[in-house]
DNA sequence: ATTTCATATGTACAAAAACACATATGTTAA
DNA sequence: TTAACATATGTGTTTTTGTACATATGAAAT
């Protein structure tokens, strides 16, 4: 009952969901600062809320240099996995402009 | 992306989510003296916690005489969808005796 | 009509969560 | 080795959430 509700919880906060939201559509793992100008957030609370995020099991981090990247945790179970599908239900129009802001900045990554 | 949030939220409860689960799993109206009964938590409590879920829209009610039963609110969107099997997938195990207590609450109830 | 039962809610308090500012840590670049 | 950058965290404050007690409402039973 304890993992669900954690789950439940981290994805109860606009930041958390939103994080959740683009790497769920980007498919591909982020950085804080990305994140950062992506969302228009503090640093501070963005890393904060990924901590959360991560206490839910949620995200993992990998360390590259200076950046610290995040992504989706691998899914092991089929609650997770019906919790993944169900954010990607989540219409993009939802997001604003986001979406198109982080296509941008992941665009530009590649050059 | 609000919408999302609120039922989020309304889950991110252990009270909130067992009486989901329970409606979830006894596929049945249930009243609030019963879930009050089966979860062993305050009335008061109970009829809050009831009013965050159907501000959520998660649940309706209707009353019939002294009585007020709640029940899932019928599904109409994909996210929702995603979000009840996902409760499905929750083991009774980890719901301990509380399944046994409603089972044999709503048995006695149709005598 | 009064009591009893089922449910809801006002109010006060306590606990938890979110936020902001400053600052620390660690890494790369100059 | 110093400066600049990326990320994390300590601390204080505000906001939100959960809980408890008392009480209100409304329906059924006596």
């Amino acid at each position: 009952m304890d993992e669900p509700i954690n789950i439940f919880k981290a994805l109860s906060d606009a930041t958390r969901l939103k994080i959740i939201w683009l790497l769920t559509n980007m498919d591909e793992k982020i950085c804080v600062s990305e994140i950062v100008e992506v969302l228009n957030e503090y640093q501070y609370n963005v890393s904060r809320h990924l901590k959360i995020l991560k206490h839910a099991k949620l995200v993992e981090e990998v360390k590259e240099g200076k950046w610290v990247y995040y992504y989706l945790t691998p899914i092991k179970n089929e609650f997770r996995q019906l919790i993944q599908e169900a954010i990607k239900t989540i219409p993009e129009s939802q997001m604003n402009n986001e979406i198109q802001k982080c296509k941008k900045l992941l665009a530009e990554r590649h050059k």
